[in-house]
DNA sequence: AACGACAGCAACCGCCGACAC
DNA sequence: AGTGTCGGCGGTTGCTGTCGT
């Protein structure tokens, strides 16, 4: 046997010395000397060969046919890691990172789903990244998530329908919302003095399920240190009525002796300013800071790098309880979101979100809010939206929402409002049609009309926010400006059968929003979509 | 130069689900 | 239905290089 490596090719001695190892890194299966321990260029030369000839699979196969002394585990990792192609190497960009950390806040430790995202990054490489991100923002007392994820993840908790299951029978499927705060709150003893972001009060409704969350834990203080710059429509149905999020995400600065510290909060409380702490106070055990929890006890221990639901440690349950009173009204909602691991053993030491961090009950509550509210009162529709799905039937998989946006706002996105009238309207599940325009595109319920190429009279600006990249097939979809201004992450999109044509798919919420421009009846416009408990992976829309 | 702390990375291990029998 | 095998995934460990003291 002869082998050309990297470093050259190789006398049967020295093959041989480098497909066995020595003794201690041999292990013995099934009678067989298998070697652990690093690979080497020789072994890697002969399975690349056996995967070109044999193809992937079969891993258990490899040591027996190629005469590696590699389980099959070893080889698959080896091949998966470093030897496939279209790896990519190095270290990790801008945009990655961000998009590990957002994928992060929304799917946990789900390396392998995250990877999909990543195109040429591995599991184990995401894995890395983080685990060393970790022990990195623990030692500078900085929290694990950006305030953005942490929005994004309140807001996609928020918008999902209480009353799908997961197939657990637990309740939501998105598998870590809670996480974010697991890592939050915990082990932060520096970077006080400053406050964590959060959305801005002015324009906001108290109704925002947010909010809401917010007042009910009652012993929260924050702000926001600069007035609003722009607001977006990112539009929350869940309370009924018009709530507009700003997404305009700003880092935030030291106020706790801003004497707007309490004007704010009463903006926050209107209803409740008697409740509210000043910041900077102690009563009770908590203060905000930075985005971390902190408490008068001893910081806790490290923090593993996805603690399970509502697994926290003992410090916060005392503190949690005596000053937090849930609704009575929550609790059926509790057993549903308890539940993540399924041997329940996470549970043990605190079984609910009231034992746990406070970004962690606001979750928790804004996503109790939205259960209960969107099954109690989902036909207060806001003014300017045309919800669908309520003609639609009563359950089963289906609606189009489609929001009108009024989004008039100077610095708005979508700041010429064309109407999307006209151009991508949607019809019920039922079959209810706006008008009488064929549609081009039906999917799942939803039906896309669109126009005549030819028809593009304004084509949204080249460097607009509000154009989407559609130039490179087959790459994920991603836009850093739909990702801003919507608050979602798209899981798979991906562009077919030529321009303007979008797939996107969402598999891990259920709520998907698509803000941008879309060939309307005069052209191109700017237009918001809602897709409410679609159950598929996959929705479409299309456009000319 | 020696040492320790740390980061980065590769690889292993155990568990689990899918599948075939 | 029960069992065994395989592959995938996530957690963990150990090695190596770098940097600061």
């Amino acid at each position: 046997m002869s082998i050309d490596t990297e470093d050259g090719p190789l006398s049967n001695e020295e093959l041989e010395s480098q497909l066995i190892g020595d003794e201690s890194s041999r292990g013995i299966t099934s009678g067989i000397v298998l070697k652990k321990g690093p690979w080497t260029s020789a072994e890697d030369a002969i399975l690349i060969d056996y995967v070109k000839k044999h193809g992937e699979g079969n891993w258990n196969a490899v040591q027996k046919h190629s005469g590696l002394f590699r389980c099959g585990k070893s080889c698959r990792l080896r091949w998966a890691n470093h030897l496939r192609p279209n790896l990519k190497k190095g270290a990790f960009t801008e945009e990655e990172e961000r998009l590990i950390i957002e994928l992060h806040a929304k799917m946990g430790n789900k390396w392998a789903r995250m990877a999909a995202h990543l195109p040429g990054r591995t599991d184990n490489e995401i894995k890395n990244y983080w685990n060393t991100r970790i022990k990195r923002r623990q030692r500078a007392g900085l929290p694990l998530y950006p305030p953005e994820a942490c929005l994004q993840a309140l807001l996609e908790s928020q918008s999902q329908d209480p009353s799908r299951v997961n197939s657990r029978g637990t309740g939501y499927n998105e598998p870590n919302m809670y996480n974010i705060s697991d890592v939050m709150f915990h082990s932060m003893p520096a970077a006080r003095g400053s406050l964590p972001y959060f959305p801005e009060p002015p324009g906001m409704s108290s109704d925002n399920v947010l909010l809401e969350a917010l007042a009910l834990t009652r012993r929260t203080n924050f702000t926001s240190s600069q007035p609003p710059k722009r607001s977006c429509g990112l539009r929350s149905h869940v309370c009924g009525s018009d709530v507009i999020v700003k997404k305009e995400l700003r880092s935030f600065e030291p106020v706790q002796d801003d004497p707007k510290v309490n004007e704010s909060l009463e903006l926050f409380f209107p209803d409740d300013r008697d409740n509210h702490l000043s910041l900077g106070e102690t009563q009770d055990s908590h203060s905000f800071v930075n985005g971390n929890f902190s408490t008068p006890k001893p910081a806790c221990e490290a923090v593993k790098s996805e603690l399970p639901s509502f697994q926290y440690p003992d410090t916060y349950s005392s503190n949690w309880d005596a000053s937090y009173s849930a609704s009575p009204l929550l609790d059926p909602i509790d057993s549903n979101i308890h539940g993540e691991t399924p041997n329940g053993t996470v549970h043990s030491e605190c079984s609910s979100p009231r034992n746990s961090g406070l970004l962690d009950a606001l979750l928790y509550e804004a996503r109790a809010i939205s259960g209960v509210k969107n099954q109690l009162s989902k036909k207060s529709s806001h003014s300017s939206a045309v919800t669908l799905s309520e003609s639609a039937g009563e359950s089963g998989p289906k609606f189009c929402e489609t929001e009108i946006g009024n989004y008039s706002e100077p610095m708005s996105p979508f700041g010429s409002t064309t109407s999307i009238y006209g151009g991508s309207e949607l019809t019920a599940a039922n079959g209810t049609l706006l008008d009488s325009h064929p549609f081009k595109e039906t999917y799942f319920g939803c039906k896309l009309k669109s126009e005549p190429a030819d028809n593009v009279s304004n084509p949204v600006e080249e460097n607009s926010p509000n154009r989407f990249d559609f130039s490179e097939p087959g790459l994920p979809f991603y836009s850093d400006w739909l990702e801003q201004e919507s608050g979602f992450i798209m899981e798979e999109a991906s562009l077919e059968e030529g321009a303007g044509e979008a797939f996107v798919g969402n598999d891990s919420i259920n709520d998907f929003r698509y803000m941008g421009s879309a060939l309307t009846g005069q052209g191109w416009g700017n237009c918001s979509y809602v897709w409410k408990s679609m159950p598929t992976v996959r929705q479409v829309c299309k456009f000319p």
